[in-house]
DNA sequence: TTGTAGGCGTTATCAT
DNA sequence: ATGATAACGCCTACAA
């Protein structure tokens, strides 16, 4: 009988009538009027751990399924102040092409309902431009993998939006961030090429705004410094393979003959350099130049390459930038956190390790 | 003289002061009181092309510029009912190993001043959760790459969400959709292979889940009847580099010897199994075995492999993709579109093609 | 060109 | 446990 149905002010088909005749979306009011209660207790239903009362918890669900209600989030932004968005911001030449860091933070994220708003600079020039829509969406908080200046950093602050730096340094202030420690890692390798007798070493460098090739450039000049080498002809590349091609060739050219060891500020451009070496030289890797790079990506473990190379631990430190992040946007005023990560040596099959044959 | 300045109501640190004891954000009520004008004066110098006085709108911003205002993109959303936001709908196993596809989807939004919210599912079986997720944002329109049923595109339609697949087809109904032939480009494959005079296939196949890999597939086994060739051996592989290593162990295994020709269902696995060919099995190729692969990933132009492959035009899909979007958020109700690509055929080196030497 | 007033859809407060 | 009411910050007629 239809007495026996709930007492509903107005049928489904009525209240979807009248929003479309009014082309609105559908609203809490629209769910609080089919199930007869009152908006704000449609509200709290879809809040966690309000006080509701089962029969009406059930009744609002029912109609709310019904009517295909959602939430709104911005309507819900504007008086929580909390967006559950999460600004990620990375640039071309590094961001995107390290899968593993996106995959792991949308991961980490969408397991609290929170978000990733994506934004990928071109070039690090337009980064004002881009700040600027960051704060337009409200962030709770943000995820940056490109240089900041100490005065955009600062704004993080100013606004109250958390901010863990990834793969950054930022000499002069005390900001959270997940980095791996590049000179350490460097210097290692070098260590390691060093002992094995290379005598004549030369750099492929990467683009000057890259502050990890900055990092690696200087531990590796300053490690063969102390163990007395000769700081190593250097040559600019941009993180491509094409680049670690070319680096290789201009190593040659301006060295006037082939070098012990070439160390690669990435893998990218170590693959490239040992193609170039093999086919277009005809080296043999590592017998008589020994080839190192810097990451640890997927193709550095293929068989063709089985790459010397220091391996940065992206995984990990994916997770703890977002569980950093996390932190913080729970609780406000956290104090600053440094997360360090230790690259790990991979004992490849592109650099002689041994003494010379 | 302070006389000569503009009558502001009140001084800027009076106005901060404010902010911060109610501990509130700034508003566009703050700059309009700092700048002297009403409220929705202020709102019209943020919105491009409103009717505003060159005056009034130097005196906004300049206020504007020293409280550090911004609109908030929330409470505009709620009363324009647009967010700005795109949903980028991926998977583990496709999307983000693409990075053309992001770098150039997120370089067309962010040119219209629209931004990604991105959605990378680690199994395609959330998704009726992440849609849940992709209604409460209020997002524009979405992209999607992963496999939606009937019901799910219906649901787009319903809730007026523009929605443009990639590389999705979906048969029984008709949607925006830029996808690229992979059937097609499966069938160029085995013609050219079979020109050659290569007899007897194998395929290393993509996961089941995978449309393109079934297309692919699909291709393949069809053409090559056509040609009255058998159908392939056929093993599921993943999409990455070990499976198509473990592809061709079990190939050689479950064949009981070399095949011809290895047609893999992507690049990686192309890869993958090149390596093992040469390294493992000590084979010449493409002298004694000719392999193939698909999309056309950066690795693929390598010089250790060139790889004989079917290219995918990625970036215009992409391209395409923001486009068609574009266009169905600035007109609702756009007529639906499907932009169709085809592949092209890569002559490299992993596959002979020339008569048998 | 400018100001006034109403509403977008939700959560939060405070009664009841 | 539930309901009325006031924000949240902005846009947009409409009137001046």
């Amino acid at each position: 009988m239809t007495k026996s149905t709930p007492p509903l002010s107005n049928t489904i088909a009525d209240i979807k009538a009248l929003i479309h005749r009014e082309s609105r979306r559908v609203t809490s009011y629209d769910v609080a009027m089919l199930a007869g209660v009152s908006q704000s207790a449609v509200s709290r239903c879809f809040k966690p751990g309000a006080s509701v009362s089962k029969a009406t918890y059930a009744r609002v669900m029912e109609a709310a399924r019904s009517l295909d209600y959602t939430p709104n989030a911005a309507a819900r932004s504007l008086i929580t102040r909390r967006s559950n968005l999460v600004a990620v911001i990375l640039s071309d030449t590094v961001g995107l092409n390290y899968p593993d860091i996106l995959t792991e933070l949308s991961r980490q994220f969408s397991l609290r309902g929170m978000h990733i708003i994506l934004f990928n600079l071109p070039t690090e020039a337009g980064i004002d431009q881009t700040l600027a829509e960051v704060w337009q969406h409200q962030v709770d908080g943000a995820i940056v993998a490109v240089r900041l200046s100490a005065a955009q950093v600062a704004e993080f602050e100013r606004r109250s939006v958390p901010l863990v730096l990834f793969n950054r340094n930022l000499a002069d202030r005390t900001v959270n961030a997940v980095v791996c420690d590049q000179e350490e890692a460097a210097r290692a390798m070098v260590t390691r090429l060093a002992a094995a007798g290379h005598k004549r070493f030369a750099m492929i460098d990467g683009p000057a705004h890259s502050t990890a090739a900055q990092q690696r450039k200087h531990g590796v000049a300053t490690r063969l410094a102390e163990l007395g080498l000769a700081l190593p002809l250097s040559v600019e590349g941009n993180f491509d393979y094409a680049s670690g091609a070319r680096g290789l060739r201009e190593i040659i050219d301006r060295f006037g003959g082939v070098p012990d060891a070439v160390i690669c500020a990435n893998d990218l451009m170590a693959i490239g350099c040992i193609d170039t070496a093999r086919h277009d030289f005809r080296l043999d890797v590592p017998g008589r130049l020994s080839v190192a790079g810097f990451d640890g990506i997927a193709a550095s473990r293929w068989i063709s390459y089985k790459l010397t190379t220091m391996r940065q631990p992206l995984h990990s430190m994916a997770q703890a930038a977002a569980a950093l992040l996390l932190g913080l946007v729970a609780d406000g005023n956290a104090t600053p956190e440094r997360r360090v990560y230790s690259a790990t040596f991979v004992d490849g099959a592109t650099a002689r390790l041994g003494p010379p044959a």
